[in-house]
DNA sequence: TATATTTAAGATATAAGAGTCTTATTTCTT
DNA sequence: AAGAAATAAGACTCTTATATCTTAAATATA
């Protein structure tokens, strides 16, 4: 797949903590099972996304996580580096890392048109905006019925 | 990265063999030479090319691989579906498996835009095509000069 | 202050992908 | 017929991604 697996809990658990903005924190133990993920492993994944400020934390009793600045302001984009790295947005179809616009490999120009087509896409598309679609056409971000999310 | 690392050696691999069309068998030891990949790697790789009726092997002397078909008739995406499977044109960018059109993901229909495009072009981009490029544009195949290929 | 609740951190386990090595098997050449 | 040259096949190893488990640290509440 395009997106690690890593990566794409990750940005369902950004979703679902979006959804709930409204609250002070969401504990992971909730969020794990809303989405059916493994608590300990989303823990390790929600911590990458606080260190490196796209979520805050809070110990202890009513603790959390919660979303370090507005849904608006954050876009796929920023969890999908916050997480794999840069390399889709830039690296070579091919794998060559040698690969650049001027000694291209043969598909190079192409995908260069499509990545970057795929970057326009993640930079615009923030969690608010899936947020609210979710809420107004009870979109899935779980295996199972949309129903059970936003309660 | 969006293929497989063994996908794009199949790719790289195929490419060069579309370069040689005209010798019956292309040795895999020439072409993991020139590209730069393990010996024993690639064939397993190319094992499975044959497997797929994408490419024809001889053993002995003289032996090696072939193309099954004209450079022309065999697309990117045949490769890629021949190594890395169908996932890459059909899956949910989630990684949800119950993420269709009626009961999509908050990405379903922008992440469908473009993995048509995507599909659009790997079905489109014949290997006969790239080669010509390859030769035409002095583009490169490997980590190190485009020259040493086509020699 | 003690206890329960929560995330943080690190060690460990499992699975999959990537890569290597050895031993067939086929075919050509001498 | 023998030996060399090539792919085929399978076992094996190494690395990375995924996942789990345990202990520590922080915080609230009784």
């Amino acid at each position: 797949m395009i997106i690690s697996k890593t990566c794409d809990h990750a940005i369902r658990a950004a979703l679902y903590v979006a959804l709930h903005e409204d609250r002070a924190y969401v504990t992971i133990r909730e969020i794990s099972e809303h989405l059916g993920l493994s608590f300990h492993f989303l823990t390790k994944i929600l911590q990458a996304l606080t260190q490196k400020g796209i979520m805050t934390s809070f110990k202890g009793p009513n603790g959390g996580v919660s979303l370090a600045r507005p849904a608006q302001s954050i876009s796929i984009k920023e969890i999908v580096v916050a997480i794999d790295g840069e390399a889709l947005f830039s690296g070579c179809m091919l794998g060559l890392d040698t690969c650049n616009d001027d000694h291209p490999c043969p598909l190079h120009q192409q995908w260069a048109n499509l990545r970057d087509q795929l970057e326009t896409l993640f930079t615009q598309t923030t969690l608010a905006y899936l947020a609210d679609r979710i809420r107004r056409e009870g979109l899935r971000l779980a295996n199972f019925e949309a129903v059970s999310l936003v309660s």
